[in-house]
DNA sequence: CCAAAAGTGTTACAGCTACACCCATGT
DNA sequence: ACATGGGTGTAGCTGTAACACTTTTGG
């Protein structure tokens, strides 16, 4: 077979920032790593492109081999390059974002990988650039869910929407008024409600809503503007 | 040296997709291979990520290499990675995307590279998944400038109303409101009029505008809303 | 009965859209 | 003088922001 001479090849590694929401802040999923460098050291989960996958392909098995998960919200954010990122070799580091359900990975089945969730003002020093991505991941995340509802994701099939709006809340660091708040989400479809509340966060209880699939993809690339204009400028990317 | 063993190392290579506007159209500025495989058929300015560069500086040297233009608006869109892409051995693919005013680059010292315009309309059949490459870069294109002012990149220093205007149409193919287009640019003061005109396109001329560097950079995050809303829903991303 | 969280309507204002005519000038 | 493209103002409407009280129920 013939080759392209007198090139340099380079080692490929996938990176997953995958991000949770545990009712009340941003979790990032560290892993401890069990090899050198820095090992023991908390980094992001990754691995090495193989030689017959694509790099979603990649990801996806990282992600699918260090938590079990598989069919998750993940899409490609950015390559980072610095010649010297990776002190071992050279080593062009591909970003991907995933969004989970925090509650769809609790430590269970994987623990000899001695992952764990850390909040997002929590997060240990952490190898290489990877500091840098997960800013990258979390302005990247506030850029689209300004526009697109992708925060879904991060809750589980039911939720309430108090607690809808405590993700919003706390992405964008600022207050939304509430009654404002329902009314932009309900006239958007979205989401529907179901006659059966949650009664673990206030003696009334808050009434569940799902996801309206059908409204939820037509009106995916529709701008719902939950986050008052005033706020948006402050978004970086 | 120790390196990580038994992974696999691979080609990088980095490629620009470069638009320009030539007052009515979009181009984008494309090379005519001179090397296999598919010598002689047109693709997107590319090279190989070298050893000690990063894929800013690369795609920054291959820009220059080819057009001699420097400090040109370009940043990282997507990586590529279908493990077949490249027929002769694998090769990641990185893409940036600039823009850059069509006057600067004219066809002038670096003939030998063969490079031309195309129009987006009339844009040859391209190697690889270069065609998919640009279909990404063109969606992106319109994402971004539905909300940041980008555009102004591919204009000269002087431009006149008119043709920022036909540079919104086309990237949205729609028809604007030349008033209230007007008007809110206006008020954003991003731009500011300068006493000469312009007579090339009309007998009464159109006054010529300069970007506020200042206001440009402060507004950069806000958004500008120079589309009408109800033709945003199009955009994909 | 009280504390704590959920739920609900209205009004004022800002920003958007739609729309048509006059102006300047080269030929 | 006329054809061509450039420039300008207003009114109605829509959507957003601001704002406070009542309801429910577990303890």
């Amino acid at each position: 077979m013939f080759k392209y001479s007198s090139q340099t090849r380079v080692l490929v590694a996938v990176d997953c920032i995958i991000f949770g929401f545990d009712g009340t802040d941003y979790n990032l999923l560290m892993v401890n790593r069990g090899f050198s460098p820095e090992k023991e050291k908390w980094s992001l989960m990754g691995g090495f492109l193989k030689a017959n996958e694509s790099l979603d392909e990649s990801a996806n098995r990282i992600l699918y081999e260090l938590t079990g998960l598989e069919n998750v919200f993940m899409e490609q954010m950015h390559t980072f390059s610095k010649p010297n990122r990776d002190p071992i070799e050279r080593v062009v580091g591909v970003v991907y974002m995933a969004l989970i359900d925090i509650k769809k990975y609790q430590h269970q089945p994987h623990d000899d990988f001695q992952a764990r969730w850390f909040r997002m003002d929590q997060i240990p020093k952490l190898i290489f650039d990877h500091q840098e991505m997960v800013e990258m991941a979390f302005n990247r995340l506030r850029s689209k869910a300004a526009f697109h509802p992708i925060l879904f994701e991060l809750l589980p099939e039911k939720f309430t929407l108090p607690k809808l709006q405590t993700l919003y809340e706390k992405l964008f660091a600022t207050k939304i008024d509430k009654r404002n708040f329902t009314r932009k989400l309900l006239s958007s479809k979205i989401i529907q409600k179901i006659e059966e509340k949650d009664k673990t966060a206030s003696k009334k209880g808050a009434f569940y809503y799902t996801l309206n699939p059908s409204t939820y993809k037509e009106n995916f690339q529709r701008t719902l503007n939950l986050i008052p204009k005033s706020e948006i400028p402050s978004l970086i990317e």
